[in-house]
DNA sequence: CAGATTGATGCGCGTAATGCAAATGGGATC
DNA sequence: GATCCCATTTGCATTACGCGCATCAATCTG
């Protein structure tokens, strides 16, 4: 719970965030009366924050409608986001996986608090619609990427950093609770990658294995998800295919397997 | 210059800002004092401001350095908006073309699968037939547009996405082949647009350029096209304002074409 | 161990964010 | 053109909260 007491400065991003939602995107903008309703804040004191955020850059108003948008500065400062590295080395395996081995789609996704962000998106062109997932946020509780990503966490972690999570929700085989997790992800720790059984979503399976820093840390997850009916029979072997691919990238960004990780890996958890 | 009072959302912008900087990246972040320093402002704030934004996700810290860097909330921002900036932007730069530039038919398209969807035209006034082309599909393999989107695929790629295309049917320069389309693919990289002459239908000629989001990867693709007798000796003129105006849009849309996010594209390439 | 550096925190002070209310500015409809 | 209605901005009194100073803990250096 402890409701920060939430920051003139925190109120604003969430106006960011809010004019980045999906229905504030589709609708081409939210106007200052949307976004302070919807916000539970004044007309004034949003129509004033914005107009700071606009002479920033940070948010653009539409000439006609009056609306206001992302502005061109938060796509600049994407740009330069953490670890290009990741995303540059990342992208041509991401293809080669799609293509040569899975044909299925794959995701590279990083830790954000308890959930997992989707940086990258490959698929395969058979797909029908392709649904932007670049940017969304899922639960780590019950996807295969959260599972890599909190591959070495220990059970106290867990409980500290999935505290407002729900659990047992998703699919069938959704975990009830941190312990169930923990069992998981031991088991993923075992063979080095994750696989997941109709745990976020019914008649979906997933397979996922850890990217590593050169530090040794997590850094990131390498997926592949499909329905269960294309998958399911060779998902072991996606996850070793993932696992392959998960270790290359980890390479590339200068991980060294043969060295001791534990200590260092541990200490990013606070 | 009138110095704005400068109020404190806008002094934690200028935070963003700063760690932005090519020296921030290139330490791979900056520490509190640095930051203060730099900004001319006392470590206490900055530290609590940087909380603030670090809890938000807007940035985060290196585990080991205590070094800040723009966190990938900033990320998940500018991707989700990503396609409604790109029809913002767009759309003026669509308008200018039309008028002052070329006084054809401009359209704005992204690749869908194997083929090309139109997303956003600008007719000239005296255009006597306005067909509806937003929404419309054609194909990628013999149109500028889809010679554009597909600059960076190499050879395989191209293979296995157009695996169920049609070629040699159009124009009488159709490509009669994956090989033959890849050849023109290379003279389009090589000068950075396209140019099709009677390939998608008898009498019509095109130029497309590519645009690139903020992760340097191909979003969409800028083209003109009209009658030959018209535009036809002009060509390779209309082809140098249409990747101006691509290249432009490019850079409203975060992409920095100093930054080796070429990276992403040359590994594309292969 | 002294000395320097970096980041976090306690605490009064004063600025700048806040909420209410009223004003402004279009578009509608009649 | 007069009257509403909606969205946005602005005036203003109040005070929360951002601010700088000083202090403290933790690391690094020599």
């Amino acid at each position: 719970m402890a409701d920060e007491p939430a920051s003139s400065l925190r109120r604003a991003l969430d106006l960011l965030d809010a004019l980045a939602s999906d229905d504030a995107v589709a609708q081409g903008g939210w106007g200052v009366s949307r976004l302070a309703a919807q916000q539970g804040r004044d007309k004034s004191q949003v129509s004033r924050t914005l107009r700071v955020l606009a002479d920033a850059g940070f948010v653009e108003r539409d000439a006609g409608s009056m609306a206001y948008r992302i502005g061109w500065h938060v796509f600049a400062l994407a740009a330069r986001a953490a670890d290009q590295r990741l995303l540059a080395a990342g992208a041509p395996i991401l293809r080669r996986l799609v293509e040569k081995d899975l044909g299925e789609r794959i995701h590279l996704s990083v830790l954000q608090g308890p959930e997992v962000l989707t940086i990258l998106t490959e698929t395969p062109p058979h797909a029908v619609q392709t649904v932007a997932w670049a940017g969304r946020l899922v639960p780590a509780h019950n996807t295969s990427s959260g599972r890599a990503l909190l591959i070495d966490h220990d059970r106290d972690e867990l409980e500290r950093l999935l505290a407002g999570a729900v659990f047992g929700v998703g699919g069938p085989n959704a975990p009830a609770d941190v312990n169930a997790l923990f069992e998981r992800i031991l088991v993923a720790r075992r063979q080095g990658f994750a696989i997941i059984d109709e745990e976020f979503e019914p008649g979906l399976v997933a397979a996922a294995a850890p990217v590593r820093g050169f530090r040794g840390e997590v850094v990131a997850a390498l997926n592949v998800s499909a329905p269960k009916f294309r998958l399911g029979a060779r998902l072991p072997l996606a996850g070793q295919a993932i696992k392959a691919a998960a270790d290359e990238l980890s390479r590339e960004l200068g991980y060294d397997a043969r060295r001791p990780t534990s200590l260092v890996a541990r200490a990013r958890a606070g």
